[in-house]
DNA sequence: TGCAGGCATGTCATTCTTGACATATAGTAT
DNA sequence: ATACTATATGTCAAGAATGACATGCCTGCA
C-alpha cells in the first residue's frame, strides 16, 4: 500500500497493517472504501486548486460546510453519489472522475 | 450522440433531440445521468458474461431481482453507489469501473 | 489578548434509497 | 393451453443519506 494513503486511512480509524484483513472488511468493502478515499482526495485537490473554501463549495452544491468536510474526509455517511456530484460541480468530466476512481493503489498482498 | 445510447435514453422517457436541452436538465445532471447509464450497461454486460440471471446476481448483492432490473435500466431510483457495488460483486476492479464511467459518449453539440 | 476565517465533528429531522413484494410481459418447452 | 423462467415496473415500510445547526480547534492578525 502506498504510504500516503495508509496514513490517511489510519487517521480515520482504519487499521492498516492489513487494511480489511485486520477487522472483517470484505474485499468488496475495501474496494469501495478505497474508491471513496480516492474521490475525496480528488475533490479536495480540485477545490483547493480553485481557491474555494469548503463553505464556498458547499453553496454551489447547496449543501453545508460540514458536509463538504465529511466528503473530503471520506466519512462513512457520505455516498459516492455525493462525491461525484461535488466533483462534477468542480468541473470534473466523467473522464476525470474515472481517473480519480481508478488511481493505482498498489496491491498489498 | 451515439445512436444506441440515444434509443436507450428515449426508451426511459428522456427527450434526446437535445438531451438536457429539451427539458431543463443542467449539464451537471446530464453528466450524472450519462455516467449512470454507462455503469448500468457495464453491469448488464458483466452479468450476462457470467451467465447469471438477475435473480442470481440479486442474491449475491442481497437485493432483489426487481432492483437489479432497475439498476440495469438506470432507473432514477438507483444510486451510483448501488451500481458500483453491483459491479464490484461481479469482479470489477476500480480500474474497470473507471473505464465504464468514462466511456466516450461523443459530444452532441 | 480578542476576533475572524477555515476546517472538523457530533446530532438530528427531513428526504431519498433500498429490499421486498405483487404483478405484468415475453419466450420456451411440454 | 399450461407451466416455467427471465425480465420489467409500481408500491411501500424501513433504513440510510442529507442539510442544517452547534460547537470546538487552529492560525493569523490587529
Amino acid at each position: 500500500m502506498e504510504r500516503g494513503k495508509q496514513k490517511r486511512l489510519e487517521a480515520r480509524g482504519w487499521r492498516v497493517g492489513s487494511v480489511g484483513t485486520f477487522l472483517k472488511l470484505s474485499p468488496e468493502e475495501v474496494a469501495l472504501v478505497e474508491m471513496k478515499v480516492n474521490l475525496s482526495q480528488s475533490l479536495r485537490a480540485r477545490r483547493e486548486a480553485r481557491g474555494l473554501s469548503q463553505l464556498a463549495l458547499a453553496k454551489q452544491l447547496r449543501s453545508s460546510q460540514s458536509r463538504v468536510a465529511k466528503m473530503e474526509a471520506a466519512d462513512r455517511t457520505v455516498s459516492i453519489d455525493l462525491l461525484i456530484r461535488g466533483l462534477v460541480i468542480l468541473g470534473a468530466k466523467p473522464r476525470d472522475i474515472a481517473r480519480a476512481l481508478g488511481r493505482e493503489t498498489g496491491a498489498a498482498a
